[in-house]
DNA sequence: ATGCTTGGATAGTGGCACTCCCCAATGAAG
DNA sequence: CTTCATTGGGGAGTGCCACTATCCAAGCAT
């Protein structure tokens, strides 16, 4: 197929899918000669697995590419490959750490880990970036007041806890079908935004469940 | 206090805290004269207010104003200031209503809500920006290839709502702090980032139990 | 009197995700 | 064989966003 055919069956416009060529993001076509290139169902597969990342799940451009790149690292174990191209999804910028709240936190945080038993996740601390968002919007919320202790995080990581439960059961259930760790960043990309809305859904209908339209 | 001290106290520069007042996002001092404007406590929370909302969870700026306007929006009852300023955060574009994709998905997430009992979220459903994003992204995975079906999905829908009532209990404990809508909007704009950090570790973690690192 | 700070306003910056336009080569149609 | 739309490639331009910088006249503090 060609870029024509690709753009239409993808839904993405030829000038789009030539910005991804020329960021890398996708793979150039088979070069029959210097004005064609053949592209197959895998490079189609890509673009909507690419499209996916940047509408539904936010991701820069520059982050979809090397998230992809883990995905591709054949040298890496599947665990390994997964946890490498989550880290490179956006997360919120480095906090000062002299804040005394950022610093609290942090000892805050730790301590959760420690309650939960989370061993890999607390040998990680001072390096992963999910533990420092964590901490971000911990010491962001204590700033303005409130006090977010380890206490009133342990029921939210357990619930988070049976939620990747849940997200390794679909994976082994299509390892056959795409058996590269597409489908685990697929878990966190696509997934994310479906539990948010998910989320907000629950929160309007308990909220009106409890309260009515008062 | 005066800008300068406003500025030093929030960690935000005069210059910024000048352009969310020109933007409207904070409502300007007290005037004392020509080149005088006084601020006081409420402004100095306001503004750590926003800042949490750009910087933790991603909001931009024209968002965060039309959130904070129904937040402070005092002729509507509770639950519906926290509905309206979560209908007004960013959500997934609208998507192509023709693509066969997103009618599949948008029937089956009719079908889960009706599973699940959701019937606030069920009346909802050709409005609501949640459920639109969930369609979206339920059609995304449906194009590439995977069948993620409302049974899936009840799972998934129980834990959040188990999540959505931790909300509600915490927001009940903190209405004495600060009784307005403030809260329920942080507890989507703040604790959205801290679930997604936590469902990340939790996946690191259960991924590498049952895994390793082979 | 002087020099710094104030609010107000305009213009500029850098990043991002495209989008437009031009090119020479080419393959398809008549 | 001639026309002509299409191809991949590449550079420049666009629109949006969140600031950021600079300028200004008025005032307050010393």
């Amino acid at each position: 197929m060609r870029l024509a055919e690709l753009s239409e069956r993808s839904g993405v416009s030829t000038a789009t899918i030539k910005y991804y060529l020329r960021e890398g993001l996708l793979a150039p076509g088979h070069q029959i000669n210097t004005t064609t290139a053949e592209y197959d169902e895998e490079h189609l597969r890509r673009l909507k697995l690419i499209r996916a990342m940047i509408q539904v799940g936010r991701v820069p451009v520059a982050t979809v590419k090397e998230v992809l790149g883990h995905v591709d690292d054949d040298s890496l174990p599947r665990a390994m490959r997964l946890g490498a191209a989550v880290w490179a999804l956006p997360q919120v910028p480095e906090p000062d750490a002299d804040d005394e709240f950022v610093q609290g936190a942090r000892i805050a945080m730790e301590e959760l880990l420690k309650t939960l038993g989370w061993s890999n996740a607390q040998a990680m601390t001072a390096v992963s970036p999910s533990f420092r968002s964590l901490v971000v919007a911990t010491a962001a919320l204590r700033r303005l007041g409130y006090d977010w202790s380890p206490e009133t995080l342990v029921p939210y990581a357990r619930l988070m806890r049976q939620v990747a439960e849940l997200d390794m059961e679909f994976m082994e259930s299509h390892v056959s079908e795409a058996e590269k760790a597409e489908v685990a960043v697929l878990g966190v990309v696509l997934v994310e935004p479906m539990l948010q809305a998910l989320h907000r859904l629950a929160q309007e209908e308990e909220s009106t469940r409890r309260y009515g339209f008062e």
